[in-house]
DNA sequence: ATACTTGCAAATCGTTTGCAATACC
DNA sequence: GGTATTGCAAACGATTTGCAAGTAT
């Protein structure tokens, strides 16, 4: 499987997507979704930027900024808000929910059947439900 | 009811917590927990700080933002993560659960008994629940 | 050819910090 | 008086923007 693989898939996906197949998006769609990738991820935009640079692809953090943004409206990816300040991007857009390790600011998914949500209150009157977020914030247990 | 009084409750609140009760942190409190408060409120930095000068409060942003996380730290407020890059406080310290209107930046609360979570997944090891936020987010509808 | 993208550096936003002046006990 | 607290302005980290140069179709 030669690294030059125009990687047809991600080329399509990203053209489905209303997006240029640049060099910087292929090489940010691949570290982000390519076969490579075995399980979800949750990165930020400076770890992926460094990511790009230790694989010798050559991005811009502003077109890394850039690029998560659009793959998250073009449904993507999913952003995740645990921390003010930071913003992570989950592969992951499937319904479910975050564990958050607060000690390592490190994210990890949970099935969205696994938790189960009842008595949820109807949206107040002009307004819909765009999603509903659980974020289980765990501490080091002090042993 | 004197505008001049010492609210003895306010300064016993902020000496029990182990603050001193200066006039800045004093006359916060005042706004956040104070008689007049009805309801819960949540605030940013920004908000109280703007609040108070138009209250003719001298009281710069630095102070507010170190009163919030003293308070935060004594258990007086809770932090609400909603947004990246964003910091809202609740004067609503009991187990619940919110609202935010994406459009306005506004959090409603949810009081923690409405909600039901069912099988929550163990805690990984080594590791232990600190708390579990539910964001329940909603857009503006579209009539 | 033309519209979309990129990179850079500067700008911006919310928040934090260093430190001298000030207020509380 | 001695320590905690404040205010200011500068520092900060994450993110965004303006614009000239480069690239995809």
């Amino acid at each position: 499987m030669s690294k030059d693989r125009p990687y047809s898939a991600l080329v399509q996906r990203l053209k489905t997507a209303g997006l240029r197949p640049t060099r910087q998006r292929l090489a940010l769609a691949k570290l982000l979704f390519g076969v490579d990738q075995v399980r979800d991820r949750h990165v930020t935009a400076e770890q992926l930027h460094a990511e790009a640079l230790g694989e010798s692809v050559r991005v811009s953090l502003a077109t890394v900024y850039n690029s998560l943004h659009q793959f998250t409206e073009a449904g993507l990816l999913r952003e995740v808000v645990v921390e003010a300040g930071r913003s992570y991007f989950d592969t992951n857009v499937s319904d479910h929910h975050h564990f958050y390790l607060e000690g390592r600011g490190e994210l990890q998914d949970i099935p969205g059947d696994r938790i189960h949500l009842a008595n949820l209150p109807t949206a107040p009157r002009g307004t819909k439900v765009d999603r509903v977020d659980v974020i289980i914030r765990l501490a080091e247990e002090q042993s």
